[in-house]
DNA sequence: CATTACCTGCAA
DNA sequence: TTGCAGGTAATG
């Protein structure tokens, strides 16, 4: 489910909630495949009593920063969410982690398809996670000229590479659509083969689909809520994504559903030409 | 590169 | 019943 704008916007609503109590117990942890690192024990051993210094987003992990150089990374993959409770409040069927904060509240990680993954990470483990990733998208630092570097010499087509972690950390299936469509650009495009100019709207239609799907709170299609289990507007606002034979809102044409590298993929097939 | 696996629920 | 869903890792 989550991409980045997702998680960005839970980790935002997180913080507030969270920033400066302390993890004072593990009420539920009943689907042992999703804490990947450290063993169940070990892991309850290590969180509880270590206060929560920072809540924030790398790429679409959720990196929750405790006391100690731990750092409790999320990943909430297709249906995860992280919600802040009251004490009264009963965990539905589908959480399947609590941990109680010295306020008496509680966070809980539901996760309906049980995809989702926590690492209880120290130091180094942070350090190979983020090396893992490739640049923010919305850093300065990501530029059209790191862009155009990441993509040269790709003969592979543009949008599996768009969903590549290693390329851009953070985009998914619903952005890589629509930034494609925003720059112009067909999704079976050979990355190579885009001139820079491509390059340039690209790089800014990322920027802008992005931070405007942030704004908006996120798309919530299905599971997505945010740290306060709200749902994100931006589904209302998709150019391309979900709408298969609705008008092309450039050019009237109706939106084309393919599939690339097995995922769904919307385009206008007249303003996005395959050659970029 | 494509396919399968991991899971559950919902709509066609 | 089948296909599909915002993700990723492990296979041919």
């Amino acid at each position: 489910m989550p991409e980045l704008p997702e998680v960005e916007t839970a980790a935002r609503s997180l913080a507030p909630q969270v920033v400066g109590r302390t993890i004072v117990g593990v009420e539920r942890l009943d689907w042992e495949r999703m804490v990947e690192t450290p063993p169940a024990p070990l892991f309850r051993e290590l969180i509880v009593g270590r206060r929560i210094l920072a809540v924030r987003r790398r790429s679409k992990w959720l990196l929750i920063e405790l006391e100690g150089g731990w750092t409790l990374a999320i990943h909430l993959r297709m249906s995860g969410r992280l919600t802040v409770h009251d004490a009264a409040e009963p965990a539905r069927h589908h959480v399947h982690l609590v941990l109680r904060l010295d306020d008496g509240r509680r966070i809980f990680f539901d996760d309906e398809r049980k995809f989702g993954r926590v690492r209880l990470l120290d130091a180094a483990g942070l350090a190979a996670l983020d090396a893992a990733h490739g640049p923010e998208p919305l850093d300065e630092r990501f530029t059209a000229e790191a862009l155009a570097r990441a993509l040269a010499g790709r003969r592979t087509r543009i949008k599996p590479l768009l969903l590549d972690q290693r390329t851009i950390a953070g985009m998914g299936n619903i952005y890589a659509s629509e930034a494609l469509w925003l720059a112009r650009i067909h999704p079976l495009t050979p990355a190579a083969s885009l001139n820079t100019g491509a390059i340039v709207a690209l790089h800014g239609a990322i920027r802008q689909v992005l931070a405007t799907a942030i704004a908006h709170e996120g798309s919530s299609l299905r599971n997505y809520r945010n740290g306060y289990g709200r749902q994100g507007q931006n589904q209302e606002h998709f150019l391309v994504y979900d709408r298969a034979g609705m008008p092309c809102q450039r050019c009237g044409t109706p939106i084309e559903r393919i599939i690339v590298g097995q995922r769904s993929t919307f385009l206008c097939p007249v303003c996005q030409p395959i050659t970029g």
